[in-house]
DNA sequence: GCGTATCGGTACACTGGCGTATCGAAGGAC
DNA sequence: GTCCTTCGATACGCCAGTGTACCGATACGC
């Protein structure tokens, strides 16, 4: 993934022509790198462009600003949170989709916790998040309640199908308060066990 | 430079004699105010000192550096997120503990919005996080459950017990980004009815 | 090839917060 | 009433990051 470690040691960073679509990329990758690492606050101009190996002129030049360059990144890199996932059945959805979330959780989880609250206080930078992680997710998984709906195994009006998202990504997010680390795989199958599956009203036992 | 810049003080401000308790309690709430206000990172000794109208000396004389006052300000303010509950059902007193979440959502959702971050980068103020907001708050909830459990209201061994805790605060920490707002009561109560109490195997009409 | 635009890199002035030092003044002890 | 402590306030040096300006180098269009 990271391109800096095919770089051994040019004798001058060889020089580049244009922000070509791929370079842009690579801004965007370091920008959130750097988001999880450290956080939003501690994101500067400066460690992006001796990250990326660039001039700071170039970033200005570019996005402008430190929030532009975020926003940017957020929607340039706009990968799905969660692949596209149909088991048959909604618990096997929701088995596979926390699996799937666990074994990520270096990537994304760390990227919300970093971003959340600068997001609450910029409605560009929260507008970016929602778009390229949040509603994505949450798309994702009503989907699945929506098929699980579909195919009888829970009542149309399941009035608990709403919070299943909420639920999911709560507990992501508050995991590492309660424990100081983040929601891993196991954790979060047994949630979905035992609290998610069960306020939808299937048993755990449900295939 | 010349004093003719700043004229805010018609009356001399009082000098104060010693941090008495009275006083630091200010210190404190001025410490939390400005973190649910602006965040923690955006916290400063000068922001600190001006708006509580003393020198910078005095705050660093007292605390040392910003770290150990905020850490300082979560332990000597510990005050309960939630007051003591017990309405005889566990339902209720589910209900009840929303209500004054909801109630109070002023003061602590925003806080631990301000320290999540920070408090992942600081083992100091996780800890101290943990203990002034977050444990007592899992352990008036853990408690309602168990007296559930003893009242037979629920199974002793119910799985999802151990989950509710983690279903409230993750929802109240998760409803700002999908909704922009952080979760009132009303939605918290739906969320109780719908997917929590569902969860522990209680009807959503159980009163 | 050649010209030009853009790059990577650096220097600069500016800002804001940190932490220290110092000072006059007021509170409290006696 | 006097002395001594501690306060509030401010000035200072320091550092880090911002955003601009300028440079030589170089990839690309023609």
């Amino acid at each position: 993934m990271s391109p800096q470690d095919v770089a051994p040691e040019p004798a001058h960073t060889p020089r580049r022509s244009k922000i070509t679509p791929e370079r842009a990329q690579e801004f965007y990758a370091a920008v959130l790198d750097m988001l999880r690492e450290s956080g939003y606050e501690a994101l500067t101009m400066e460690g992006v462009a001796s990250r990326t190996r660039c001039g700071k002129s170039t970033l200005y030049r570019q996005w402008g600003s430190k929030p532009e360059l975020v926003v940017a990144a957020l929607h340039g890199t706009r990968q799905a949170l969660l692949p596209h996932i149909d088991t048959g059945t909604l618990a096997g959805d929701l088995r596979e989709a926390v699996r799937a979330i666990g074994e990520g959780s270096g990537r994304d989880t760390p990227l919300m916790h970093a971003l959340s609250h600068a997001a609450l206080q910029s409605p560009e930078l929260l507008c970016a998040l929602r778009e390229a992680l949040i509603l994505p997710a949450l798309a994702a998984i009503d989907e699945m309640v929506r098929r699980g709906a579909e195919r009888g195994e829970i009542p149309a009006d399941n009035p608990a199908a709403e919070f299943v998202s909420a639920q999911l990504l709560g507990v992501m997010r508050v995991r590492p308060l309660l424990e100081g680390k983040y929601a891993d795989e196991s954790y979060l199958t047994r949630f979905v066990e035992n609290a998610v599956l069960p306020s939808l009203g299937l048993g755990a036992s449900t295939p």
